[in-house]
DNA sequence: GTCTATAAATAGATAGAC
DNA sequence: GTCTATCTATTTATAGAC
């Protein structure tokens, strides 16, 4: 393999992630993204054998790199539960098109039948990313005789608030200026679920 | 206007919104449409002008029917906030695409610009389709004597749990067996995110 | 209002020279 | 590994007969 070999085949990934996100699977065509990337259109099947296959290991790069860089924060910094959340948000919303990629794809069922399930499941049975992270961070903090069950619904709703609110983030928050969606206000509205949630599961 | 164009241009509205949430703008065909809905192929540009159109209908149509739909359950059963987001995740799993078409279509970046603002804005501002009702039962349970901001949060974080779980529990539940998302569970969930998040509105 | 036929554009994929 | 050229299929949209 040479350089230009990955050059080629990183480029296509980088461009090809971001236009999956934004146009969904059907909306971006190989022509568009082989164009974007100052690529010939022939190394995209070339490197990627199809359309179909290149989405389908972005799918599984996207949810290998985000439940990787929850961790890495996690275990780098100690945060505390909210601190976690807070920090999915910004990367979702800030720094990657990963997750958008994620649920977008997830949400195509034609696609998600065939896809979503293989490739490395790196998560216990594909739970959502960065959710062993989240649920350490509850046992950490509430204690851990939390039961199984309590911890499964305090992650499920910190993280679909979290989900929810980075996608909605991006377009219909944008389009409809509703009152109390500005950054600060999002952080402030998602740590403050952070703490009932736990204190609930304190009780 | 004569019965059979009612029908027609019915059947392809009925047919559109239910491949339109399932396969999305682009990965449904106005062949497919027609076809499925048993109708000729030119039909549709003639009833809608173009695709686009049909899919702008649709977007506006599905958001003041899940808002009335909302809302006639309200006025007619006087429920508790539990009850409503349990009426609502019944709703939209189990009798309708509604939700799903319109959060779709929000999240295909190119669309949502040129499309979710436009129609009538039923809701104030467009919040979510259900949203001045749940801050209504918020309202009654909690006294008015709440915030503005407080019912914000509250709507935001119970509906946001609805939608995604409604979603997820179409594609990646299925998916992946995760533990705890049978409807029993996901139902007894959501009553539970109801109770904690008005007991902390009442402190 | 409905139909057939077709125009015009675009899609994914590949053959074959280099 | 990269490129041009092209095949084949499919798309949206429309013209024109009925």
């Amino acid at each position: 393999m040479t350089d230009q070999n990955n050059d080629t085949k990183h480029k296509i990934l980088e461009v090809a992630r971001v236009l999956f996100a934004n146009q969904g699977f059907e909306g971006t065509s190989v022509r568009e993204i082989a164009k974007e990337a100052d690529v010939n259109i022939a190394s995209v099947n070339y490197h990627f054998t199809n359309k179909e296959n290149l989405f389908s290991e972005i799918l599984n790069a996207s949810y290998l790199e985000c439940s990787q860089e929850i961790k890495a924060f996690y275990d780098k910094e100690n945060p505390k539960l909210e601190d976690i959340l807070v920090h999915i948000f910004n990367y979702f919303t800030l720094k990657s098109h990963d997750l958008i990629t994620f649920f977008k794809m997830m949400m195509s069922t034609q696609h998600n039948n065939k896809m979503v399930c293989q490739g490395p499941r790196s998560e216990e049975r594909m739970g959502p990313p960065g959710g062993t992270v989240i649920a350490a961070a509850i046992e950490k903090e509430v204690g851990s005789a939390v039961s199984e069950m309590d911890k499964h619904w305090a992650v499920n709703c910190l993280f679909s608030h979290v989900i929810h609110i980075s996608i909605m983030s991006k377009c219909w928050f944008k389009n409809n200026d509703l009152p109390y969606t500005t950054e600060e206000d999002i952080i402030r509205n998602i740590r403050r679920l952070c703490r009932v949630v736990l204190n609930d599961l304190k009780n």
